[in-house]
DNA sequence: CATGTTGTTGGACTCAGTACAAGTAAGGGG
DNA sequence: CCCCTTACTTGTACTGAGTCCAACAACATG
């Protein structure tokens, strides 16, 4: 938890400074058009040594929101059979607090700019699945059925996504993005098309 | 539309013959050890005909879900400010009508058999993503707001693709999909939690 | 200085996906 | 029957992600 800077040899690099190389590169040149290696050059570290700190491309800009996701599941899955509304949003909440200074922040508000429009559809919808599953699972627990106990994941994480996206595009600080995901969430239960 | 043998090389194979060896091959050791050089050998073709035929791996089991999602956007970015939830229901219907005879429904079926479970996350994610994009913005056309749009599109989506997937992982026709669907439609606006 | 620990580096590798040039099997027209 | 067009196939070469690993480098400690 401290710094421990006991044994062996120091880290030539960071996950910030990648990072920090990364993002500048997204939105000088695009996503796709940058590759693993114009990022550890950037950073004056080796190819090798990426995969060191991230275990792939999209982990730059996607393993702070997981992190915060992981954390999230276990404690639905903690739940049991006391799972209800309040308790879960509590659960959720922690995704999306105290959300400033990431990577995906900057990618979601310029998305255009990086050309990530595709990847992210994909791997926003891979964090919305998690979310979904874990939700529908403590629901689950509480004697909901199968299929409605997706639906209500499906609608909860889209809370958490969508709220997220929002405020990311509108320029992050705006509004509170927990007052964002209160209102999302309820909307959940006020549906049109009903 | 019909038999159009008018000019030109005949072609060696189809996207049937291909999506059949690589079936075989995903049910034998899985999808991710299996690659396109053994689908092809298998089929009888060289590895750069594959591309002729589908545009990725993935593309051999999402390619006929994809159809049918594309042309539900088409009918549901046609309805203008005329939508609303039989109409909709209508435009989506058509995605899991006769679904039978899918590569699709064998990978929902035997995900674990094909080591797919990771793989169909990831893909379901983006199915999802697509569908929900699509309803969110005909409801933004009704005058819906944004985040509430997002919601809504992200529950019937997830009624589209679970009723799917159950229903494939039952045995594809104990219950007609249709039933599943509106089923699934009905708990969006009863779901528990609220 | 010897040693264990931790991290870096380069190289070899597999596989997905792209690009393209060259070859090949048809049909149709002269 | 030859030639042209059209459509499809094939081999080859390439990029880039991601994996694996052995060799090496820098630190702390005794």
């Amino acid at each position: 938890m401290s710094t421990a800077p006991r044994a062996g040899r120091p880290r030539a690099s960071s996950r910030e400074t990648l990072a920090e190389a990364a993002s500048e590169l997204f939105l000088e040149q695009g996503y796709e058009a940058t590759s693993i290696a114009d990022i550890t050059r950037r950073a004056g570290v080796s190819r090798s040594s990426f995969f060191n700190y991230f275990s792939s491309k999209s982990d730059v800009l996607w393993s702070g929101l997981d992190a915060r996701i992981d954390a999230a599941l276990v404690a639905l899955s903690d739940l049991g059979t006391d799972a209800d509304g309040p308790v879960a949003r509590r659960a959720l909440i922690g995704i999306i607090q105290d959300f400033a200074p990431d990577p995906l922040a900057l990618a979601l508000r310029n998305a255009q700019a990086m050309g990530l429009e595709e990847e992210l559809l994909r791997d926003t919808g891979l964090r919305h699945a998690r979310i979904a599953g874990g939700v529908a699972s403590a629901a689950c627990a509480t004697g909901v059925s199968a299929v409605r106990a997706e639906v209500l994941g499906a609608a909860w994480a889209a809370a958490v996504m969508s709220s997220l996206r929002v405020w990311a595009e509108q320029g992050a600080g705006q509004a509170s993005l927990e007052e964002c995901f209160d209102e999302a969430l309820r909307s959940v239960y006020d549906l049109p098309w009903g």
